[in-house]
DNA sequence: CACAATTCAGTTGTGCACAATCAAAATGCG
DNA sequence: CGCATTTTGATTGTGCACAACTGAATTGTG
């Protein structure tokens, strides 16, 4: 079935060794890239997991709750806004809000002034789910173990990355963009 | 009718300053909760897009690619050996090996000994496609902008975190056990 | 041997991520 | 004004994550 118990060092080398790259490696870099994706795909997981026991007794998804705090946060957004701030393409966020509408959370309502635009409201329940929602940021930081300021270094170093990252992406879909000429 | 309380800082100016967060400590843990489990979601993401423009030139994704580490490292392995090194279940790797064997990269036996076990086997395309990958660990690395040392401490902390989580998850399950006596 | 429990892979269903595409509305330009 | 372009949301299709279940094979026990 699902992972039970099995250690993260499993067939991990602890290559406690020598800091540096040993030459004439190639395979190894294999295994250290191993090592080093599979430690963030793991940690993403386990906060999914963790975010998913804390978050049941809401009703909630992850993604959902993200939406849901944009929405306690700012009130009233666009379909638009929303995924600017959660960095979500409506391909994922127009399913999920209609689950949400679906659960009486949100209401969704076309702008009168631009008819291309679909306003997020809030329901009573919706703004009501804030109450119970407020104690899900501490049993997440119990969670995870670290004091305030580890978390705040995390994000900082993960922030960082991520702008690393992005920074790459970006590069290479310039470096190779795909010919205009393309006719539906 | 056009009933919209305009929001003039609407379209996202993060930078704008804490101005609007104004009471409550309460509602500052969800704002800084958001930038928490934000950061974190943005980066597994962003991750996962760089490797998504470096793998595309192998012809594999991410977890496919995961998949098929193991398989260079180890050999011949059966699907529980897949599921228990990268945490994944048979939910996903059945067609996710599927895709795999579709593509000619391995071939899914039979073990004569225990017939319920599933053997992985590498091709020779799936051997040759091990040259290719070579080039991978480096262009990620280059892509986080971190160093050797940096890399390894991230690991570090990631793997840290993984374990806090996923102990918290282990202990919530057994607090909540299954329901009465699902009979079927 | 019979029978229950366990192991292992597969299947189904729900939800998210993302690329590609489409339709409608707004906007810009001659 | 007429028409191309842009913006916005929705839709479709592929792939992954995970829970719950099925079913076959193995193992344990009497």
């Amino acid at each position: 079935m699902s992972h039970q118990e099995s250690r993260p060092t499993e067939a991990g080398r602890p290559a406690a060794g020598p800091g540096d790259v040993a030459p004439g490696v190639e395979d190894d870099f294999l295994v250290l890239d191993r090592q080093i994706c599979f430690s963030l795909n793991a940690a993403s997981r386990a906060f999914n997991g963790v975010y998913r026991v804390v978050l049941k007794e809401l009703g909630l998804t992850y993604p959902q709750y993200l939406v849901m705090l944009v929405l306690w946060e700012h009130g009233t957004t666009p379909v638009k806004g929303l995924g600017e701030r959660l960095r979500l393409d409506s391909g994922t966020l127009s399913p999920l809000l209609k689950r949400l509408e679906a659960a009486g959370l949100v209401r969704r309502e076309r702008s009168a002034e631009d008819e291309r635009s679909v306003q997020i409201h809030l329901t009573p329940d919706g703004e009501a789910l804030r109450d119970r929602a407020r104690r899900v940021p501490l049993r997440i930081a119990a969670a995870t173990g670290l004091g305030h300021q580890d978390a705040l270094a995390l994000r900082a170093l993960l922030d960082g990355l991520t702008e690393a990252l992005d920074d790459f992406t970006r590069t290479e879909a310039v470096a190779d963009p795909s010919p205009p000429g393309t006719v539906r």
